[in-house]
RNA sequence: GCCCCCAUCGUCUAGAGGCCUAGGACACCUCCCUUUCACGGAGGCGACGGGGAUUCGAAUUCCCCUGGGGGUACCA
């Protein structure tokens, strides 16, 4: 039987990198059993589901690299589908309406509570009379459907990534609500415990692979399966990715959608790589830097760990690292162009390219972050450039005023084109000023770059003077050395 | 509270009874490269939560404890 898995994110909020890593887990799986890796979106609560969030998921799912082969399936279009599910098992006697109202809920579970028991829903309607049903109508009560869920049952299953596991029906919770509120006669909105097994059923799911946070669920969708009178698919419960102090990752952790991330200068490569290694390493755990396609050649839950992982920045940005240091110029200018125009700089992508890509060869392997291009090349393009403190102070040193004079006319009689040219430049300064070579390196880097640190010096002065800059700054940071 | 799961360096992990003096990666520290900063290279620091049991032998198996996490909706 040919592998058939799902992704299946609610749109109530953008992306989530626990859900993006689940769909890593699927798409893997999929493609190593050449199988297929379908894009379900799971919209039933109609209050929190929202379209921009449906394009992030999807935007999102595609920049990662994670391709489906069919869908994406909207659970909102499905619910005839739903409806007439849940009239088979009222029909079999399998579910139930329900007329207990949300306050006698309430206090039921706080009876429970306060004597130290699980909140559970007593089945109190289970066995309701036509005749009690209709009393509780004539009250004006909304029924909701439940279905029916045996105390003494013993739920088994093998999961892949967790080896045998049982869970009692007394467990969980008492008979499970699988439709909201509705008047009589009329089937609400389906949930989701039920959806989703309707659903894998319908789209031949084999492989159920999903965060450990619902596992729970799992046993009541068993349930459903077989009141449903499908087979029971494979389960996979994947660890989860723990914030750095060690809970769930959730929204308030900060950073922890995609698009955020995207925004952040990392390259989905680096993303699809770390999250993969949250949680699985490859046959050679030697080997912590691949791409998705190779990954999947290997990919196996019996290489999946148990404990959740946590999140770590460090190891995120090393690998970031790692993809932008081995990328093409061309490639990597093509994504750093968005953030110098971001941050406001001036100039021509189209025209201004050879010179774009310049820059791109100088920082690359400087870079750990496509963001960080936007500090770091400051200098480049800001002709109105603060002096960082450091820099100040070395230009309003004793003698540089001399040294900087001296560079400006080497630097008038000679053309400035190659490096060559730029040491020569130096070297005649050096011997001008009669100081140390050194002297002339920093105070050209104090006055071109307006700091002490940074790319290359002399590459950064070619690039300077393309611009006609370097003059500008030469002639500014001079003033400011005679003030001294 | 109740149910379930998990447990190797700070972090991600390798490890399926002798290959373990526990390996790799990130981070950190040192040195090299470099008249800057990064990059890169070479070293270093650093872990089997505790207690029993099984065994000639346990990080690896079993039990208990402790610790951590997840779940407990008319959300998904």
């Amino acid at each position: 039987m040919s592998v058939r898995v799902r992704i299946a994110p609610s749109p109530t909020g953008n992306l989530h990198i626990g859900t993006a890593r689940t769909a890593v887990f699927n798409w893997l799986f999929a493609r190593h059993h050449g199988g297929e890796f379908l894009l379900r979106i799971e919209d039933t609560d109609l209050e929190r589901s929202r379209p921009e969030f449906t394009q992030n998921i999807l935007d999102g799912l595609q920049w990662l690299g994670l391709n489906w082969d069919e869908g994406p399936f909207f659970q909102s279009k499905r619910l005839d589908l739903y409806r007439s599910a849940i009239q088979t098992l009222l029909d079999r006697g399998l579910a139930y309406h329900c007329y207990v109202s949300e306050e006698e809920l309430t206090s039921l579970r706080t009876a429970q509570e306060a004597k130290g028991q699980a909140p559970r829903y007593d089945n109190r309607h289970r066995h309701l009379t036509p005749e009690q049903e209709q009393a509780f109508q004539a009250e004006g009560r909304q029924p909701v459907i439940r279905f029916k869920i045996d105390d003494q049952r013993e739920i088994h299953w093998q999961d892949l990534v967790r080896g045998a596991m049982t869970w009692s029906g007394s467990d969980l919770g008492g008979d499970m609500v699988i439709a909201r509120r509705a008047p009589a006669g009329e089937i609400g909105q389906p949930l989701y415990n039920f959806v989703v097994v309707v659903d894998d059923i319908d789209m031949g799911i084999t492989h159920v692979i999903r965060g450990e946070d619902h596992i729970a669920n799992t046993a009541k969708q068993i349930l459903i399966y077989e009141a449903l009178g499908s087979d029971v698919p494979e389960f996979a419960h994947t660890p989860l990715i723990l914030s750095p102090s060690g809970k769930k990752l959730s929204k308030r952790d900060g950073v922890t959608s995609i698009s955020d991330f995207q925004r952040m200068g990392y390259v989905p490569e680096a993303m699809a790589n770390y999250m993969t290694l949250l949680g699985w390493s490859p046959p050679d755990s030697t080997q912590e830097v691949f791409r998705l396609p190779d990954a999947a050649q290997e990919f196996d839950f019996s290489r999946v760990n148990k404990a959740g992982a946590k999140f770590d920045w460090d190891k995120l940005n090393w690998l970031n690292s790692q993809y932008i240091h081995a990328m093409p110029s061309d490639r990597l200018t093509d994504l750093l162009i968005p953030y110098w125009q971001e941050a406001g700089y001036a100039f021509d992508p189209e025209g201004d390219r050879p010179w774009l890509e310049k820059i791109t060869v100088l920082i690359g392997q400087s870079l750990a972050r496509l963001d960080e291009a936007v500090d770091m090349c400051r200098y480049l393009f800001d002709s109105d450039l603060e002096y960082a403190e450091a820099a100040k102070d070395h230009l309003q040193q004793e003698g540089i005023a001399e040294v900087l004079e001296a560079v400006q006319a080497a630097l008038a009689d000679t053309p400035l084109n190659t490096a060559d040219d730029a040491q020569a430049v130096v070297k005649a300064a050096t011997q001008a000023a009669g100081v140390k070579k050194g002297v002339v390196m920093k105070s050209l880097r104090a006055a071109l770059t307006c700091d002490l640190k940074g790319p290359d010096l002399v590459d950064s002065w070619l690039l300077l003077h393309q611009r006609g800059l370097d003059q500008l700054r030469l002639e500014k940071a001079r003033a400011i050395a005679s003030q001294a």
